[in-house]
DNA sequence: ATTTTTGCAAACCTTTTGCATGGAA
DNA sequence: TTCCATGCAAAAGGTTTGCAAAAAT
């Protein structure tokens, strides 16, 4: 059975769905946090997918454009993805395990309007990345509380 | 004399006031946008300076700790620098000129408070970058208005 | 059959590091 | 004189690319 959602993105945008695309979709679906390039290629070799990281490389790529990954940056200068829906929203993202949760906060939004007006820039796009910890690694980290 | 205040401050800070890294301070406080390690190296290189990558890689990452330097991921990736003052704050980009703007801007913490209300999240850090075209550049690109 | 996609390997780009020399304090 | 800093060159990552073979439509 074909459940992955973003094989079918990729099929519905017209690429081919490849043996190589269609496992690396399945790993990608599997991830709840965020990954480096590196990370996704050491599971796909442990599971001998077969896959090799141009490859790799070039669905991520295709992924990006079709904005079902988002390139995060994380406060260590790596480039990480996380699955997402694909229209405008932020992420807030755990440093202990790495879950990812998509914000869309109109409160930002009036934030940045705010801000456009103060200094004149017209701004096009921009990108909030906040760091910190969920709720469940908040709560292990201080059993008593 | 001996007016560079990137110079001043890495005296202050107990960094020993050599040649390479006097060049580099006047460069640095020479920019006004932001600018990558290569860009640094291109123009020092130009200047006839005789400073070396790994001595620009080794002054940028102390600038970076003392806060004089920003790092901020550009949207294509790429990692770039902005001079700036040493407390929190937030950038908006010009993608036209390179320009940038410092913002502190209470209505982001109001925003940022309000998403970890929402998300239970503990928000430990958080970037905010803004991308778009400062006043200037606006004017000159749209003649008639 | 045709066109896209893959794997390989090499190339590339950016950043870091070890180590002997040179320079600041 | 004593450390700290530099330059060099090599290494270490991370990502891209050319090209012939393989696979999808």
């Amino acid at each position: 059975m074909d459940t992955s959602p973003t094989a079918r993105a990729l099929d519905q945008a017209g690429y081919r769905l490849t043996r190589p695309r269609l496992a690396l979709a399945e790993l990608v679906d599997a991830q709840d946090g965020h990954f480096t390039a590196a990370d996704l290629f050491r599971i796909a070799r442990a599971r001998r997918l077969g896959v090799s990281r141009a490859t790799l490389f070039r669905l991520v790529e295709v992924l990006t454009e079709l904005r079902l990954l988002e390139r995060v940056d994380l406060p260590g200068g790596e480039h990480a993805y996380v699955r997402c829906a694909p229209r405008h929203h932020h992420h807030v993202i755990c440093t202990q395990c790495g879950r990812a949760t998509e914000i869309d906060d109109q409160s930002l939004a009036d934030a940045v309007a705010e801000i456009s007006r103060l200094t004149g820039y017209r701004i096009d796009t921009h990108r909030l990345e906040m760091f910190g910890r969920c709720w469940r690694c908040d709560a292990s980290a201080e059993p008593a509380s």
